[in-house]
DNA sequence: CTCCTGAATTCTGCATTCAGAATTTTACAT
DNA sequence: ATGTAAAATTCTGAATGCAGAATTCAGGAG
């Protein structure tokens, strides 16, 4: 019926031995809406007919809802009972508050990032870093806009504490949206390449403290790219 | 069948003319069975079969699943394909990480709450001290408990910051269960109870810092309380 | 007695179905 | 023509049914 579904069907056409990670159906479900909803895909406030959706997903209610229900509790989407659920309008005091959060939990990531990754790892975050630099000068904006997230992730995960990683995704995942309909402009975009030079030298030089202001500094940002988008 | 369940059934017996919130079932499952692990009613580490307890709880799978997804996805459970739920076992590291977050959630509460609290809610929270105050006397376990928790939540709301609200409520509520068993030794309730006094004068000479300074060392005591109970 | 193999049972994942609430449409009165 | 009421439709919430994976248990070989 519709040849997007095989993405979610073929899981792991490449299973050879080893296979230890086999997705659940409402899993897949999650991320994919998850990334719908962030692109724009779903329009923000837009009302969410389950019947709608999960035809053109090709899968059943009953995945869906169990995938809508966990959007619910990430804050992406309300879920009104008997009525459904639309995509969470996010005001800017949301966002402000949310990069308030952000920017103490990334001050607390700067030191430990900085005493707890290995020389390996760093060389990992500037190879994502220079690809990133690549897909900025080609200007292809969904792979740019991607890595930087998987850089920010990633430097957070360095330093070693789940919980950490968990909450910063959590607000990090809520914050994606408006970012990536925010970042348009090219000087907010350089500004922003700049910011993560300066986190990139922070980090190969082990430099916590340094490595805590420049994100700081570079979410203090994201809130002038921002503010005025919402 | 089980007279438990009642509780599910008639949510609101006081309905008179006003009824907007009517919760559905599937999130009166959620905080039901986040109940059930917090209060050590499901033991760590144990599978949950899903039909013996949607059986206990009287109703069908359905609700049940979607209330675990919701719980795994707050970190309570571990959700593994085909395998089912279990709760989730917190090792010591989880559990010094998760404080560590919390530290500096907190710390970033303090001035904002003392600064954005009205007075008349610094007047409720002292009076929630004060009845938490007399169940420690009484050493009335449980609503001493609950009352400790309800302080902490309310001092973090204070705060006006929804996110940060979220993400501690998140990691508060996983953290439940240990200290639930945890502060069991006598001089350790003193210590708490203590800690909470600081906190109060603190709020009530609206000195964020000081507050700040209180909670963190609140948390280090908690760390203490907790640490060789896991 | 222990270990391996495979049948039987149990349990999960997803689809389908049913009941009730919300929304829309339609008919009627003013 | 407009506003209201009621019927019809649509949609959500929850239960049930079914297929396949995982666990358990029985039996036989070493």
């Amino acid at each position: 019926m519709n040849g997007e579904l095989n993405t979610l069907a073929d899981t792991d056409a490449s299973t050879e031995a080893v296979r230890i990670e086999r997705p659940t159906l409402h899993n897949v479900v999650v991320t994919r809406i998850r990334d719908m909803i962030i692109e724009g895909r779903i329009p923000v406030g837009a009302r969410i007919h389950e019947g709608q959706l999960c035809q053109q997903l090709g899968i059943s209610r009953t995945p869906l809802r169990e995938a809508l229900k966990v959007l619910a509790s990430e804050g992406l989407v309300d879920l009104v009972p008997s009525r459904g659920a639309m995509v969470r309008k996010l005001t800017r005091k949301d966002a402000r508050d949310m990069l308030d959060v952000l920017s103490h939990l990334e001050a607390m990531a700067g030191p430990l990032t900085c005493q707890n990754a290995t020389d390996e790892e760093i060389r990992e975050v500037r190879s994502l870093h220079d690809q990133m630099l690549e897909f900025y000068k080609t200007r292809e904006r969904l792979p740019y806009f991607k890595l930087n997230q998987q850089i920010h992730t990633l430097l957070i995960s360095l330093a070693g504490n789940e919980s950490l990683c968990l909450v910063h995704d959590i607000l990090q995942t809520r914050m994606k949206r408006i970012r990536f309909i925010g970042d348009q402009k090219e000087e907010s975009l350089l500004a922003a390449v700049r910011d993560h030079e300066e986190m990139m030298e922070a980090l190969e030089a082990r430099d916590g403290e340094r490595l805590s202001a420049a994100m700081v500094n570079h979410l203090r940002g994201t809130w002038e790219r921002i503010k005025n988008a919402i």
